[in-house]
DNA sequence: ACGATGACTCTTC
DNA sequence: GGAAGAGCCATCG
């Protein structure tokens, strides 16, 4: 699996986070089978902008809950998250272990 | 081809 | 829970 179908499935997983919930980028990579390629995921992730469909990037955070990257744009992803019902204090998700979605067994197959 | 780098994760302290 | 060291692999100069 070459970059861009790896960064397609990444998509994939992403899209599929219900409202109101994250994931981290070690979860989904062990979705597609390389639990240590969690650092391709977020390069996936940064370059969601080359996806073909809108992906809520803001629900991919790192595994411990805190927006990584760019200041600016993580207090962007954090509003997001607020808006959809997230306790977030200072780019550090509140309740991630409640909040947190694993696609390895509460994915749906549509 | 090589070394440095990175929106990471794990174990250990 | 936070800091430090090691592992992983694609991308870039």
């Amino acid at each position: 699996m070459k970059d861009e179908h790896f960064f397609e499935h990444v998509w994939e997983i992403a899209r599929q986070v219900p409202k109101g919930r994250v994931t981290s980028y070690g979860a989904i990579a062990k979705v597609l089978g390389v639990g240590n390629l969690s650092r391709m995921v977020a390069r996936a992730i940064g370059s969601c902008g080359n996806a073909p469909t809108p992906v809520p990037y803001h629900r991919v955070v790192s595994s411990s809950g805190h927006l990584s990257g760019d200041p600016s744009s993580a207090r962007k992803r954090q509003q997001m998250l607020e808006e959809e019902g997230l306790e977030i204090s200072n780019l550090k998700i509140k309740n991630f272990r409640t909040v947190f979605w694993n696609p390895v067994t509460d994915l749906n197959y549509d």
